[in-house]
DNA sequence: CTAGGATCCTGTCAGC
DNA sequence: TGCTGACAGGATCCTA
């Protein structure tokens, strides 16, 4: 579920709480959702590539974090005023922890992290810091769109001619960070329909997708991510890119902002997705 | 090599 | 009410 904007929420919110912090026990309570030597180092950095979290420690290992599809970081601690929580969103944030869904708990000196995840797709797995970017999933990570241009992506698109822009986009190793959240907007931004085959797709396009990626991911980074996002307080403050800037995403039977044309929702590449059938046209 | 579908797992919801 | 199948903010594995 957390695409790069969540992920980038969690790192910066992390960051303030427990760099410097030292890792006093790792409890596991699913041996699916944990990898590797459990470990007590201290933490020297926190890291982000694409959509998985790396945590740095002072003994020469790493945490790497992968939250998949409904992965959830709550922080529970005196610095976070209360709880810091991001990931797959749920109105639970304020529940007793750890809770049905807890798969690990990683106790620092001055708080708890909370590694909560329905469906234990996602994992917590500790490497060599020397190895990071060794790792079978992060060195085939394509560029960020902040780091790709137009012309690149579109040259990416020649390799897969046949499959739809949309499973393309969602390809890590093509363009790193879209998930089908942003897949959607994005593409509805720049006005392209999610199934034209790659090939269709003109160097102009594929500039204007990348611009629209990034401006929709840039607005949820500031939003503070399109999960739940928050200092979880009485008030229950939380991010909300979904109602205030999705302008597809579960929107289906709602009038298109631009034409006012009811989107829909359908499935392309195996996901739900989410158009504007008058502003994203199937024949180019 | 690409493209598409099944798969991992738990939970919820629509429809009968 | 109870059952059933579809689906879910991800990525990998298998098959053709």
């Amino acid at each position: 579920m957390p695409e790069l904007p969540e992920v980038e929420t969690i790192r910066r919110g992390l960051a303030k709480f427990i760099i410097h912090e030292k890792i006093t026990k790792i409890e596991v309570l699913c041996e699916k959702s944990f990898i590797g030597e459990k470990t007590t180092g201290r933490v020297e950095n926190i890291r982000r590539f694409g959509k998985a979290l790396i945590i740095d420690l002072d003994n020469h290992k790493s945490l790497m974090i992968h939250l998949r599809m409904t992965g959830q970081l709550i922080y529970d601690g005196k610095k976070a005023k209360g709880r810091f929580a991001a990931g797959h969103p749920s109105d639970n944030f304020t529940d007793k922890l750890p809770n049905k869904q807890t798969r690990v708990i990683i106790y620092f000196e001055h708080g708890t992290l909370f590694f909560n995840d329905q469906r234990k797709f996602g994992f917590i797995k500790v490497i060599e810091t020397s190895e990071v970017e060794n790792d079978s999933f992060i060195k085939k990570l394509a560029k960020e769109p902040w780091e790709m241009n137009g012309r690149e992506l579109y040259d990416k698109l020649q390799k897969h001619p046949n499959s739809s822009i949309k499973a393309v986009i969602l390809d890590q190793t093509v363009i790193c960070g879209l998930g089908n959240i942003y897949a959607d907007e994005s593409l509805f931004m720049a006005k392209i329909h999610p199934s034209r085959k790659a090939k269709t797709i003109t160097e102009k396009e594929a500039e204007q997708l990348i611009k629209s990626a990034r401006e929709v991911m840039e607005k949820s980074i500031d939003s503070g991510g399109s999960t739940m996002a928050t200092y979880v307080r009485a008030d229950g403050t939380k991010g909300d890119y979904l109602e205030k800037f999705a302008q597809v995403f579960r929107h289906e039977g709602k009038p298109c902002v631009r034409c006012g044309t009811t989107i829909i929702k359908t499935r392309i590449a195996g996901r739900g997705t989410h158009l504007c059938p008058h502003c994203q046209k199937e024949t180019p």
